[in-house]
DNA sequence: GACGCGAATTGACCCCGATCAAATAACTTT
DNA sequence: AAAGTTATTTGATCGGGGTCAATTCGCGTC
């Protein structure tokens, strides 16, 4: 791990982002001030869970896991950020310890910001207040998604699902790029990694081409019926 | 469903509940003026996902059920909900719309407020802005906990794991009352009834003895090992 | 273009938990 | 207390998905 300074694209991701987005520019600003710009490899861990962590983090770019681990050493994602996704704020107002591991799941640079600070902010600032309160309904619903789709269906569903999540409305055929290894979409969707690979040919049936990250979708209602 | 005033223990319920009693005690004052109370039987519904609402809603007593619906109308709960406990919440801040089915898994009663009002106070007044964060992250919280467990845990692990919640540190041996039909406990724990009957009958060989609603735990220890 | 290594697929097998059906238990009502 | 519901348990069966092992594929390197 390599610690730097914010650089000016860095600024860019970061006021861009859903939630610097929605702030006053002044007050987005303010709390770039002090930022600590980290890089980390594939596989790194960020923090672990239960550590005591006095800082809030964002991705600039690159790709973290958050995971759960289990007694037998199994890991259960909790969710998979991108670049412009923040992480950590939980813990800020939950005894200060992280809810969850947060690793690398591929070359990831985070910017990390005191929490100390930004929950004086948003105790000051009712801008910043709001703009937590929206982050954490956004994740909020993201995990009770995540959840809801655990119980309700299967696993090739699930990959149904994720993709069409990927497709424009309107269009009946489309192709986009996985944005991540299969093996993280894997944990992503609470598969192991051979499950996510028969779901996949399961839904060759259904009209879905896989080649290597590629997908493609030749009948977006078969998908959807399924 | 018959809609009523505040009583006065109503208000005492309100008041000393999670979110309210962090609040400065003219400002808890100020967001129950217009509440609204209704009483609603067992299975009655109180909104249903992707409903508009323009209300939060606050238990009284009784018990919410918070579910998703599948397309083949399996249900997946989100959250169950005891008396001093708040929903609806996020919705405020999503499009007004309900992000799952509410219904009364036994008779109950709830008190609701004006959500355009509350957001109002939380964008003026830092204190309940506060309040919302906090509560949003126990939720968080709360369903992350859930999706690890259902990713990680097996039946009567589960089942264990919530024993356990309900046994005060240190007593090795105790015995409570389930709070809920175990119907509705299983629900919580992503199992069918069924399942959660054999996860019972399972744990016995761990020193769990069921009847009714008592549990009655004789080695606290042989259940965490489980 | 060949090589090498980690990622992804495929096959075989098994276990957990859903589902259906039937029996029993626990409540309500009268 | 008897009858009628509604919950819960138990048994039998089945399917989804996890795990392990063996290939095969894809991608970066030389």
């Amino acid at each position: 791990m390599k610690t730097l300074r914010l650089t000016s694209t860095d600024r860019t991701v970061l006021l861009d982002s859903h939630f610097f987005a929605r702030l006053p520019r002044p007050t987005a600003e303010a709390i770039l001030e002090g930022a600590i710009v980290s890089t980390h490899e594939e596989h790194d861990i960020v923090f672990r869970q239960d550590d005591p962590i006095d800082h809030v983090f964002f991705v600039l770019s690159g790709l973290v896991r958050l995971y759960r681990l289990g007694k037998d050493g199994r890991e259960a994602d909790i969710a998979v950020l991108p670049k412009g996704e923040i992480f950590g704020a939980n813990a800020m107002f939950l005894e200060h310890r992280a809810t969850a591991n947060a690793q690398a799941a591929e070359a990831l640079i985070v910017a990390r910001f005191e929490s100390g600070k930004l929950r004086q902010l948003a105790a000051e600032n009712t801008d910043v207040a709001q703009a937590l309160i929206e982050l954490l309904c956004r994740h909020g619903k993201m995990t009770e998604d995540c959840l809801a789709e655990d119980r309700l269906l299967t696993a090739p569903q699930r990959v149904a699902s994720y993709i069409l999540s990927h497709c424009p409305d309107g269009l009946s055929s489309f192709s986009f790029r996985l944005p991540f290894q299969k093996n993280v979409l894997a944990g992503k969707l609470g598969l192991a990694p051979e499950a996510l690979s028969r779901a996949f040919s399961t839904l060759r049936q259904s009209g879905v081409t896989v080649k290597g990250r590629m997908i493609e979708i030749r009948d977006r209602q078969a998908l959807e019926r399924f």
